[in-house]
DNA sequence: CCAATTTATGCGTGTATGCTCATAACAGCA
DNA sequence: TGCTGTTATGAGCATACACGCATAAATTGG
């Protein structure tokens, strides 16, 4: 595949990261991948990460406004859905690099 | 494709969160496309970036201990190179979260 | 319509880090 | 071996933001 569209505009680059920054906090991914499992509403995900509500309910408004994420409210309570598999996908390419890394710095290594 | 294995351990997580954090920042994105398209020395990368030579080097040396980048001793001066698709294969990716998002928009604006 | 539960938000704090300047370590060349 | 140009590193500053607490706003059930 070639470059990255030639260059990407300063704009493109700031939307590029942006996004990323989205997947750079653990806690995030940790609920993509939570939600992606099946869905939950936040007192499931209070029992389940620890957080507090308050830092749920930003986290999650974050990653819905990514498109990440599809809040619907069930009655009192809202339950949150991961669905699509662009995050699966980003992870794997990822995964496949972090395999490379390790395998290489163990070749470095003096003695076997 | 289905969830990431299931649900990545903590440790796992924090590697791939580590690894996006890389693409969060415009700077080292911008690096990354530069250098895609041709192998620049860090003179020519503070010609293009305006960035000062010892930012340059901190986040030369990440991107390159994170396999992203490869640094050259061409002599006296270092050439840094981008190679493998990794980078615009993500990008490649969400680019299309991105278009879809902004579509998104444009259908929930009142009238058009 | 009121009380209870759920979600959103203002505020503060601590930490991480992007970025610069100054300087040290270092490689190549006269 | 000094001298010059290149890269790495220590220190500091400014900012972003993760996270919690307290509280307001909103929605539902009685």
């Amino acid at each position: 595949m070639a470059p990255v569209g030639s260059l990407p505009s300063p704009e493109l680059l700031q939307a590029y990261s942006r996004f990323f920054r989205l997947l750079s906090e653990p806690a995030r991914l940790q609920l993509l991948c939570l939600l992606r499992q099946e869905p939950m509403d936040v007192a499931a995900l209070i029992a389940v990460t620890g957080f507090s509500q308050s830092h749920l309910s930003r986290q999650l408004t974050q990653l819905e406004q990514a498109g990440l994420l599809r809040g619907e409210r069930q009655g009192a309570r809202t339950l949150w859905r991961a669905d699509g598999t662009l995050v699966d996908d980003l992870c794997a390419l990822v995964q496949v690099r972090l395999r490379q890394r390790l395998e290489a710095q163990l070749q470095e290594l003096p003695s076997s």
